[in-house]
DNA sequence: GTGAAAGCGCTAACAT
DNA sequence: ATGTTAGCGCTTTCAC
């Protein structure tokens, strides 16, 4: 049952019950007995506006679209979670798409989004340079990129500081009397690893430490745990690892155990990502916690603001950051010398 | 730019150019050279059919509802991956809500979705006795129930064999000598908890074992962890634990870590839940996996096939159930009396 | 082979 | 204080 079948039965036209139950019924001056029976008969029969013709006609869809590269990431899950409140909250649903970690199928998808007129975009990109998805947005488009960002697309984005976490861990590996501190990087190129790469760099310089002891190449677990292995067993092995993503972290674990060396007596850990499992190792490693919750919402609220000034970037800067939490754990502790 | 606009510009009717975009052009016998100009033009400025008129007169939307009670957690979120993944193979899109495992929630989302116009909708539920879905679901409405059920639905579902895992779990603990085998419970409300706990007490009944060993009442890893304290320092401890979620077996790894006790020597454990990190404990656990990705793409050809039948249950068995597996790593081992 | 027109369900502009 | 009508973008029936 629909509007213009509640209309007929009630003997008023559509948009008088149009207008009653959009609460817009004092508005246009309708009777208050004739706001009583729209009410009600719509209440007994469960007759909401239909969002279809609605978006038709009004040009919105009060949907947005969310693109990541894969939802079964806690990372990723749990930023959809807070988009998906944060959105409802202010009246939208969430389209959600898995681009795989994949460029093509993230083109692919987003261009099924649009096709179904979402009102805004919010993209954790797959990488790239983005030319997959430049003929895809035209400027118009409200998209805001959120953990990643690709300058190209020129759209503003959320995602947290990732050199300063960086940072932040060194200072506390050489406040703790770690002097050869090493990094485990991954393929170097996402924005997100080469900002923590930068940070890891700039704060050994700052304490005149060697800036250039970074190793490895890959994100699998099973790299770092050679990479770490080798550079263990190497003449001068560091006293502390700082590992790019958490991956990298188990696989620096297993390479300490390989070699019974003991974490954190001979070697200290700090790595990227807070985990719900983070704790439950033995020891528990102290991790650079990013600020999920709060980057969900943000890019929920940049976004919707976005949509209301109809999708034209004020000249907002192209990068809004969040800052990182080091979460302090057994995996790291006093260097004795 | 739309269907209406390339007509004009090509200077040929609005349904000559829908025929031709939806490669019916054959079918009505469109010229070639008709043919060619409508598509170059299409591909030239990116014409696409818009899917909201589309689904406006079609009274489809390719669009199905996936509802769970908390996408952070990494069941669910891989059951979304697998659910978005097979339904887009199939061209459709999925609107996702989290319920946040709260039945108001989950009434307020569905009703959204539904005036959404979705072709079906894939429910967690939350729980409870379903009053609160009851009004909502007419008959007609294409839903499929995932994992949990709940039977005054009356929609069919795919779950996964709790009672048998359960029974698997037990099995293997009496084969490696285990006699005093204890269950540690959550609430009983969910159709989860009850079949795990059903699983055990008839395999504990089948082996002449003692059915009533269950302790144990709330979700939380905290309570669990008091639990099964209480039950390790009583008279009589048991030698093997069967946790029936994840979070339980933490909580019991806990209590064992607090007493000193040795796991698997002293106490084997074997817990519902695979996930990622169960392998990275120490020691690495003993899990009872659910075939998430089956879950997930049959509960969506399931549903696919309620849409195409009409939304008419055509009387198929109330509840299709997939076998778990169980992953024997460290935490459970042979008990030498 | 192609076009014109109706209608999906809604809201807003324009009547009364 | 309420009704009539146009039109959002599409597909399909009917027409030629």
């Amino acid at each position: 049952m629909n509007l213009k079948d509640l209309a007929a039965h009630l003997e008023v036209a559509v948009s008088t019950v149009s207008r009653v139950l959009a609460g817009r019924g004092a508005e246009f001056r309708i009777s208050a007995e004739t706001q009583r029976r729209i009410l009600e008969a719509a209440a007994e029969h469960g007759v909401r506006a239909d969002e279809l013709g609605r978006s038709l006609r009004l040009k919105i869809t009060r949907t947005l679209g969310l693109v990541v590269p894969d939802i079964s990431n806690v990372f990723f899950a749990t930023l959809a979670r807070a988009v998906e409140h944060r959105a409802r909250q202010a009246g939208y649903l969430v389209l959600l798409a898995d681009s795989q970690e994949n460029t093509e199928t993230e083109a692919q998808v987003v261009q099924s989004l649009l096709s179904r007129r979402i009102d805004g975009l919010l993209l954790a990109p797959v990488g790239g340079d983005g030319r997959h998805l430049l003929p895809l947005l035209s400027p118009a488009t409200p998209v805001i990129q959120m953990d990643r960002l690709i300058s190209s697309l020129n759209t503003s984005g959320v995602i947290s500081s990732n050199a300063e976490g960086a940072h932040e861990a060194v200072r506390l590996l050489a406040e703790l009397g770690h002097r050869r501190i090493a990094c485990i990087q991954a393929r170097g190129d996402s924005s997100v690893i080469q900002e923590r790469l930068r940070g890891f760099r700039e704060a050994m310089t700052e304490l005149s430490l060697d800036p250039s002891f970074v190793v490895g190449d890959a994100h699998s677990q099973s790299r770092a745990r050679e990479a770490t292995h080798a550079l263990l067993s190497g003449a001068e092995p560091p006293t502390a690892l700082l590992t790019l993503t958490n991956q990298l972290a188990l696989g620096a674990l297993e390479a300490a155990r390989d070699l019974s060396i003991s974490v954190p007596d001979q070697l200290s850990i700090i790595t990227f990502d807070e985990q719900p499992w983070a704790s439950l190792l033995s020891p528990p490693l102290t991790t650079i916690a990013q600020p999920l919750e709060e980057m969900g919402a943000l890019a929920v609220e940049n976004l919707l603001r976005l949509i209301e000034n109809g999708g034209s970037m004020t000249r907002e800067p192209l990068g809004q950051t969040l800052p990182t939490r080091l979460i302090q754990r057994g995996s790291t502790a006093r260097w004795m010398s």
